[in-house]
DNA sequence: ATGAAAGCGCTAACAG
DNA sequence: CTGTTAGCGCTTTCAT
């Protein structure tokens, strides 16, 4: 059916050698019989089978994205960035989709080596050790986006987030914010969150302020139950912050939106600061400050790092840490 | 490095014909050989190169899957079902981002076909001809999801947007809207929201009223163009209509916010319907009434018919149509 | 510079 | 029921 090196060979009167070694650049061949050889590949439209071809060497232009969640906005961004150049530079994309789940991130993992893939690119909300070491026994080159991938030694790219929430207690105190509530959807150790509030510290800390812990509040990190705690909050009578800070846009969007249903002026009253900068921050009323990421750039810069990887290129820096911003919206003052 | 079935056999003291055999369950094995083989697959931590198989099998567990937008919330939402099922299913999932070119989609087509994918799914925004006829020249299964998919010879999934909008057209008639503005970002036909329009039209026609084309604005399809038009639309002295109906809830929630922005009581001064039923539809206030699309099922049910076509069964539905629903929230009354 | 031949790991006749 | 053998399409020694 579909034209094979055989056939050019026939065609072009040659052995099956002599039209590998034309594709792939890999010994001299004569002008004439190169020449003679390429002006049948074009006119047959021969591909050579990279199926064929990887059983032979062993490796593929696959490249494994393993990801925690394919629908979640950020890791769309990320995975077109990851598409984009991998395609650029030839390569495949292989996804799995892991729900964030280790079992299954490791699962795919093993999946990923069975296939012989060219890298591995492992995206998890939180990584593991023991997802590491496997990817890292398998000796295929890999590269990380977590945000606690430089707690291992591996190669990795994405932002500073402990950093972002300094940037932003900074940016809160530098509005004259005094009492503040910080709202976080976990308080166990390494995730985003608790390295955002852990900026958020040191940014007090700096500026001589106490860090009351009874002001974090742990709030599971969607839009109604932020928008809940802040009714309770409001019918318990306490008296109301200068500021909320959210760690997810979501969640300062349910705050937004509790205050005005309780006609409590934003930002006037209240200063609200969201955190990623999704569609959302820019639709809701008042428009929301909050912190943007690359996340374009961090998928593309990854699998960037991944290929040069592949490719045999040493790399120096293990770990990239690309710039955050905070976006200024309506929310703050 | 790593075992192959040279290896199992040898260990097993049998052919690998026969390892092959208790693999595939292609033959009868007596049972001992059987037992003992299986034992040394699990021993060893066996498993077949899936390259090898590809290659003499002529047919990849891969399968090709062509989307306009990674990123897309709807598409995310689709590729959710396609993944999670194809992996249930065992085939892995190739991704293709198109950005919606046609060009692009053929690019892709064409690299599927030459890693002998077992099968295509293709989803675009708008289905072409020429798409259509390579994937099928190509013999490989194939199962579409596109709005357009039915106007061709093709296994499709989808909804019937046309049907949606003859719903919602009835809706708002039936909450006695005389004067409504419909907002679609492009008049091209063949397109979702062109579709949606038509479905409109039914109703009106069925109900005995005049569709007037002056209703129908053109308007790009994000929110801040759809803000723009309601400001001009205000600026400009011009009545206000009963409702507003846009083709996505990005527009429509632009829609609400310059109407909110003018102190114009949505819904009881003018009633608002999207189309999407995003997460935006929830936040936004008032929330909004839109159209909801059984996205990870239309995913999930088109991977499912795509591998019974790839194992061979007889399909004989060839285009699932699925449910959609009008949720109906504040912005409408 | 070119060709013949071996082999990557596996499946599927074919023979027994 | 089991083993032998011939490839799948390609790369890569090894000769020439």
């Amino acid at each position: 059916m579909s034209v094979t090196i055989k056939d050019v060979a026939k065609m072009a009167g040659v052995s099956i050698s002599t039209v590998s070694r034309v594709i792939n650049n890999s010994k001299p061949v004569s002008n004439d019989i190169r020449v003679r050889v390429t002006e049948i590949i074009e006119a047959t439209n021969y591909v050579p089978n990279p199926i064929a071809r990887s059983l032979v060497l062993k490796k593929s232009n696959f490249i494994g994205v393993i990801v925690p969640d394919i629908s979640n906005y950020k890791i769309g961004e990320i995975l077109n960035g990851i598409e984009e150049i991998g395609k650029m530079y030839d390569y495949d994309i292989l996804l799995c989709n892991s729900y964030g789940e280790l079992k299954d991130e490791i699962k795919y993992i093993n999946l990923l080596i069975n296939k012989q893939v060219a890298g591995i690119l492992f995206v998890s909300w939180n990584l593991k050790q023991e997802a590491v070491d496997i990817i890292t026994k398998s000796n295929i080159p890999s590269v990380y986006v977590s945000k606690n991938a430089k707690d291992f030694d591996v190669f990795s790219v994405g932002i500073d987030h402990e950093r972002a929430g300094y940037d932003v207690g900074n940016y809160l105190i530098s509005k004259k914010n005094e009492d503040i509530i910080f709202m976080s959807p976990d308080h166990t150790s390494q995730t985003i969150n608790s390295l955002i509030i852990d900026g958020v510290r040191r940014a007090f800390k700096e500026s001589g302020r106490v860090f009351e812990e009874n002001k974090l509040k742990y709030i599971k990190a969607d839009t109604i139950s932020a928008y809940e705690f802040i009714m309770d909050y409001i019918k318990s009578g306490q008296e109301l912050p200068d500021a909320f800070f959210a760690t997810n846009d979501d969640m300062a969007a349910g705050v937004i939106n509790a205050l005005c249903d309780n006609n409590i002026d934003v930002p006037k009253t209240v200063s609200v600061v969201g955190y990623d900068n999704t569609r959302i921050a820019n639709i809701i009323r008042p428009t929301l400050t909050t912190v943007e990421q690359p996340l374009y750039d961090i998928g593309a810069i990854s699998i960037r790092i991944l290929i040069k990887k592949v490719e045999g290129f040493e790399m120096k820096e293990k770990n990239i840490t690309l710039p955050h911003k905070i976006i200024e919206r309506q929310s703050s003052i």
